[in-house]
DNA sequence: TTCGGGTATTTGTGATCACAAATGCGCCCA
DNA sequence: TGGGCGCATTTGTGATCACAAATACCCGAA
């Protein structure tokens, strides 16, 4: 069952209705790897036909934040751990260039923005909200890259977020709070005094510890 | 009109056949920013129906190779100065790490292949053929980065060479061969030697030759 | 009980159609 | 002759349908 957000549906094209409640639903973990998604199936449960519901499945084929089978069902893709390791290198070396770019435009606002969502990450990292977390740790790295104004970048990290998504749910579950480092303190101190290296480097940090978490994890089970 | 290249349509479908030939096109440079693509011209071209004409045009959107316009028109972009400049930090970022991951697996007979690709680029050089150079610069970069077996990243690399490529063509068009570093004959060195830094050295400076050039160009003709 | 085969169902693909909005062209009037 | 209005055409959107392939299910035989 897809949750149809009706609050922002406002006139949208149905295709574009579709893909966004389809993303959203991966990006905030709550699919996981394997889950098939059928056209009818989607079409249905967002009460729309099937020409819509293929557009936005196409559009995350594209993405990557699904996968064709040969027969042509779209699932979500299981990626091995050669794959994940690419996938957080892609990040280590752009999500800082994001983040130095974003530095010049972070008022006071936006950094107490920033703030009140690391402390609701760490709310939910408190509570084992795997989801939740995952939300909200989604939405402190995109608002921080928001301010760079820098939307090319900014597409290449969201493809690689939409493809890393369904597997730091099932990261996060497991390891629950564990010994983790609050690199996103430390980028909030860097962001406060303006200092661009050591707010590159917090990022950066940030995203090999995430890396380092899921080796981790996948040596725990044999199977990712 | 599209040239449905007959050879390689081996009983594909034909949403992905599409995809292919209008994909091909733009990476070739064969397109310039600001050209519309119809859904009824790219299906007619083809001799198909306009469902899987959509199906392509909505991937390259998804891809950025194409841009909708807000009535729903596809057209390639025309990206701004400071939007090249991201995709060449990006392309910066990225390339020298798909080239170190490449040099393990470049022996002998990869390495006289790029040699090879490399001595055509020199050709269309000499002749001023801009749309043979493209093509051919593509072939070395796709060749090399093809052996670091490493393919998260090079979809990340293919959507920005996707993204840069209707202008790359303007850009060689113009300068002719002008005054240029190879530094694809350093990267051959490199490999040769098995010197990972410089090999990651000559790729990056490859690519801050080419936004260079780029900002160049842009300096002369005002538009881009 | 378990394995294999055959059928019923599900599912993706591609074509066609009705509709509305955007576009562009030509005509008319000042 | 130049500019603006209105209509014909083009174009994207979404729904529906026929078809073939893949999948899943069930029943019977060993």
């Amino acid at each position: 069952m897809i949750a149809e957000s009706l609050l922002e549906s406002a006139d949208l094209p149905t295709h574009e209705r579709v893909y966004r409640a389809l993303r959203g639903r991966i990006l905030a973990g709550e699919m996981a790897p394997g889950d098939q998604v059928t056209l009818r199936g989607l079409a249905e449960a967002l009460g729309v036909s099937m020409t819509p519901a293929r557009e936005a499945v196409r559009r995350l084929v594209a993405e990557r934040a699904l996968e064709m089978t040969t027969s042509g069902r779209a699932e979500i893709p299981t990626p091995g751990l050669a794959r994940l390791a690419e996938l957080f290198r892609a990040r280590e070396l752009l999500e800082p260039e994001l983040a130095m770019r974003a530095l010049p435009n972070a008022d006071k606002a936006a950094i107490s923005t920033l703030r009140a969502i690391d402390q609701t990450i760490d709310g939910y990292l408190a509570k084992g909200d795997a989801v939740g977390y995952v939300r909200a740790n989604t939405a402190f790295h995109t608002t921080l890259y928001g301010l760079a104004n820098a939307p090319a970048l900014m597409a290449l990290v969201e493809s690689v977020w939409l493809q890393t998504a369904p597997v730091m749910r099932r990261i996060y579950g497991r390891l629950g709070t564990a010994a983790l480092t609050d690199y996103h303190e430390a980028a909030l101190a860097a962001l406060a005094s303006g200092d661009t290296t050591a707010l590159a480097d917090a990022i950066r940090q940030d995203v090999v510890q995430g890396a380092a978490l899921l080796r981790q994890v996948a040596l725990d089970e044999s199977d990712l």
